[in-house]
RNA sequence: GCCGAUGUAACCCAAUGGUAGAGGUAGACGACUUAAAAUCGUUCCAGUGCGGGUUCGAGUCCCGCCAUCGGCACCA
């Protein structure tokens, strides 16, 4: 039976009416006061760069897919959106457009909420906040004092790339191959006294809380581990010959967590900015040069790490701890940080690759010192890669035949009573990696820092009666540098305490610091005294569910979770941990294109045809041959995106949201291609045909029935449905996608058999599969679902209706087909009963002809029976 | 450079250590059509990036390599 419908289901239409309704019934504003158990699932608000983009309606679509599963399984569901509106792309426009950074925003904030409206999105927009509202960073700026009475803050100087043209602080991504993006002038770095969070007061307690984050990806736990990098190691203070120190100095004091390499070590190395290479530096011009040349190389690890190994001697030697006698070079070298350990180390090149290719610069040896155990000895020699293995100690005096382990254990109570100076050498330490968080940015558009210097009394707290400290409107970008710290009047206050002129701090706040509590503001937005209210906040908090990008792992997740500890400190919340379940979703890709002049060209310029199985890209306006490029993360720069906007126009918000759920695995990346989205297309047609066949099915009066046909219907139903709830449950949307086109194929199959009118209880099991193929669909494809309830006569609408209950007795199989391997491969199957016992499935497999002729009359070596799962024989 | 991940059919992907295939795209053939699109039906295609190892059995676990991606503290 095959009905004929000639409408199509316009996407167009009907979107738009669905969303009116939702609204209309503000099904989607959420009470605080509601008894039903709540769940908070929020994904990651977006900066307002000026039109959203594949990967924010993929991010978005996700977590609307399980707000509006989890309020169908009656939970009181908060889904909230904002906007992370600091930073710096608005200052760059209002360079580059004479805007202000302040209307820039907030036009691209409206651009933006249309189109979020356009996907369908259940969230409540009642509850929307831009983080750079004075009412938003008002409490910001309250959370800022309790953070500094508390001693949560610190100020301290910390180094900047700085533009000596520009005259202004750049950001890391501002350096290009060591120089100013605008100027290009050569990027030097530069001391400021900058304000910080003291999040390495919470090191030890960051980590260990990493454990209790169950419903984290492994990955995400895995390197805010190494971001927080605990070490126990033991501080070493080396004695230096004080005739070759420029101030007499008698000892300097390394870090290191290889104490038992001590006996390869082969030089000393200081930072370009310790203290000893400064005092070096200043009789020595050309150490002053190297240090300058280390300076230039801009303040990013990355450069800094890729960087040729380079050092200098600064003359000075140093004693090996036991070994008077033995003297070793000090160096100032480009690759140590001040900001890890004491900013000096031991260098041991046979065990540590950037130690090693430092000695090949500098022709200072290699003496291996652990030897790997299946090596000799005699024989074993490093060439140009490191060791860093385990082994047994070798060259080593006394420590020779230990483990290293043994080894840094032997050195580190050997050396806690050598004595020098009247102090123990060397001292145990635990060390992290983890730096504080220097928030104070040079800059107009962000959260000004509420304090005011004054001459008399100091740094004096803004009172809190007069927050928020505004950002003034009149501010001009005619020139470089900080337009707070230009502007005529802004900053100069009057001290709150001594009433004579003072200053106001013209530094502003990180971005990073806006999006570490928006998540706690959402639960009470409309809180004019303090930041959240505690009931609310802790009845909200924590986050059930937090999806966004993998880019975040590390320092987001990770300020976050230091703030919310401060807001506990300081009584803005109850609880440690913001979010008990993170997801990180992957980008959205796409193939490049380029023209034969090797410029980017964009995908609605290219046509893309397929001869002789073999895809070609021709230029739309002149035809010719366009060269099919690498896929990559969508950007602007080689214009391979694509506007949801156009393809919400085209196709409708479901298509674009089925086809950012499908095919991919949501934590990876997913190719954006112009035929997954017909293909997305051509599904929705299929599915609301489907539906409107189903609802014009006739039943006969006959009381004949087809039982076997019936089940399979509702066993293929309730299949989908217990197994769409599993996928859901653990984000796996692209197999909630792979149920539904599953069942959808069940039913068109059953459909396509039956004569019309239709057998009456095989009508009654299609109508049910439909009704339960619409609920699977309807947090995926919520507008589509809506048509289709309406379609069966549902009650209500599809968005408030209660999920429909899985009947688990029907997919329970009786029988089950066991494969048989001989020696791991497949070789047969039997089918038995579901709960045969071992010695019946044995009885059954050696039965089997293909086993006998495999044994051969011989006994088998081994059967393994893995219940209900498989069958091995071994001959 | 360091840290983290990924690599399965022409393409995207699935597979608690247990039959390499759930699903989609593309292709081929057929039905419908004057024809095309759409639709429906049938069907072809890989031994899992490379090299080793553990195991009765490896896409999955371990070691080494290659390629690609994310992060590296002032992009958000």
């Amino acid at each position: 039976m095959t009905i004929m419908t000639a409408e199509r289901y316009n996407a167009r239409e009907a979107e738009p009416k669905w969303q009116r309704i939702w609204e209309d019934k503000a099904l989607f504003s959420t009470r605080n006061d509601d008894s039903r158990p709540k769940y908070y699932v929020l994904e990651m608000f977006p900066y307002p760069s000026g039109r959203i983009h594949m990967g924010h309606v993929r991010n978005y679509a996700m977590g609307d897919v399980v707000a509006r599963y989890k309020r169908a399984r009656g939970f009181n569901v908060l889904h909230p959106m904002g906007w992370d509106a600091f930073g710096m792309p608005a200052e760059n426009a209002a360079m580059a457009n004479k805007t202000h950074p302040a209307s820039w925003t907030y036009a691209n904030i409206d651009t933006m909420r249309g189109q979020l409206k356009s996907m369908g999105l259940s969230l409540d927009w009642d509850r929307e906040i831009a983080t750079c509202d004075p009412r938003y960073y008002k409490h910001q700026q309250r959370m800022f004092l309790d953070f500094l009475e508390a001693g949560l803050i610190d100020r301290k100087t910390a180094k900047v790339n700085w533009d000596p043209v520009d005259q202004t602080v750049l950001a890391n991504e501002q350096v290009i191959d060591g120089r100013g993006w605008r100027s290009g002038a050569l990027v030097e770095q530069r001391e400021l006294t900058q304000w910080f969070f003291k999040i390495s007061d919470f090191s030890e307690d960051l980590l260990t809380a990493l454990d209790g984050l169950e419903r984290w990806p492994e990955k995400v736990r895995t390197m805010q581990q190494n971001w927080i990098g605990r070490s126990e190691g033991l501080s070493v203070r080396f004695a230096l010959k004080p005739e070759t120190t420029p101030n007499q100095q008698t000892s300097l004091e390394i870090y290191t967590t290889r104490t038992d390499t001590l006996f390869g070590a082969k030089f000393l190395a200081l930072a370009p900015d310790h203290p000893l290479a400064k005092a070096a530096a200043v009789n020595n011009p050309a150490l002053q040069s190297f240090i300058e040349e280390c300076k230039r190389m801009g303040t990013a690890q990355e450069a800094i790490a890729k960087a040729e190994k380079k050092g200098f001697d600064t003359g000075i030697r140093g004693l090996h701890p036991f070994d008077p006698d033995w003297e070793i070079p000090v160096y100032v070298a480009n690759f140590i940080l001040m900001d890890y350990g004491t900013g000096a180390i031991f260098g041991c090149p046979a065990h540590d690759q950037r130690d090693l290719d430092f000695v090949h610069a500098y022709g200072l040896g290699v003496t291996p010192v652990v030897c790997p155990a299946d090596k000799d000895a005699a024989q074993f020699h490093i060439d140009d890669v490191a060791y860093d293995g385990d082994g047994l100690m070798i060259n080593s005096r006394f420590l020779d035949g230990m483990t290293p382990a043994q080894a840094r254990e032997d050195v580190a109570s050997r050396l806690e009573k050598v004595m020098l100076d009247g102090q123990p050498v060397g001292k145990r330490k635990v060390n992290f990696r983890l730096r504080d968080w220097g928030i104070s940015r040079q800059r107009y558009w962000g959260c000004p820092i509420p304090v005011i210097h004054c001459d008399d009394c100091g740094i004096v707290p803004v009172p809190k009666q007069d927050l928020p400290v505004k950002l003034p409107d009149d501010v001009l970008f005619d020139r470089p540098g900080n337009p707070l710290d230009h502007h005529p009047h802004w900053k100069h206050v009057t001290c709150p305490h001594c009433q004579k002129a003072a200053r106001r701090e013209t530094d502003t706040m990180d971005t990073f610091v806006d999006s570490s509590w928006y998540f706690a503001r959402f639960t009470d937005p409309w809180n004019e005294e303090h930041p959240t209210d505690p009931t609310v906040v802790n009845h909200w908090l924590p986050v059930d569910q937090y999806i966004g990008g993998i880019e975040h792992a590390i320092l987001h997740l990770l300020y976050s979770r230091f703030f919310t500890r401060a807001m506990q400190k300081t009584g803005h919340c109850g609880i440690s941990e913001p979010f008990t379940g993170l997801f990180t979703q992957g980008m959205v890709v796409h193939e490049t294109y380029k023209d034969s002049d090797g410029q980017w060209l964009s995908p609605a310029e290219i046509l893309i045809a397929t001869e002789n199985g073999q895809r070609k890209a021709t230029r739309l306006s002149d035809k010719t041959p366009v060269d099919i490029g690498s896929i990559e993360k969508m950007s602007k720069s080689k214009r391979n995106t694509v506007d949801p906007d156009d393809i919400i126009g085209s196709f409708g918000a479901d298509t674009a949201r089925w086809f950012m759920l499908s095919d991919s695995p949501p934590e990876r990346d997913v190719i954006w291609t112009e035929e997954g989205v017909l293909g997305a297309a051509r599904f929705v047609q299929r599915l609301w045909r489907l539906i409107s066949d189903i609802s014009e099915i006739k039943p006969h009066s006959a009381s004949v029935s087809n039982p076997d046909r019936v089940l399979d219907i509702r066993k293929a139903a309730h299949r989908a449905l217990i197994r769409t709830e599993e996928d859901v449950e653990r984000l796996r949307f692209n197999r909630c996608v792979a149920h539904v086109y599953e069942l959808s194929n069940s039913l068109q199959a059953c459909l396509s058999e039956q004569s019309d009118p239709c057998d009456p209880q095989l009508t009654k099991a299609l109508r049910e599969a439909g009704f339960i193929l619409v609920q699977i669909v309807a947090p995926m494809m919520p507008h589509l679902a809506e048509e289709c309830w309406h379609l069966l006569g549902g009650q209500g609408l599809v968005a408030e209706a209660a999920w429909p209950k899985a009947d688990r007795d029907l997919v329970i199989e009786n029988e089950i087909t066991l494969p048989i391997q001989i020696n791991g491969k497949k070789r047969a199957d039997i089918t038995i009963a579901r709960d045969a016992d071992q010695k019946t499935v044995e009885a059954a497999v050696l039965a089997l002809d293909v086993i006998q002729k495999a044994l051969d009359n011989q006994k088998p070596k081994k059967i393994i029976i893995v219940p209900q799962r498989i069958v091995n024989v071994v001959v």
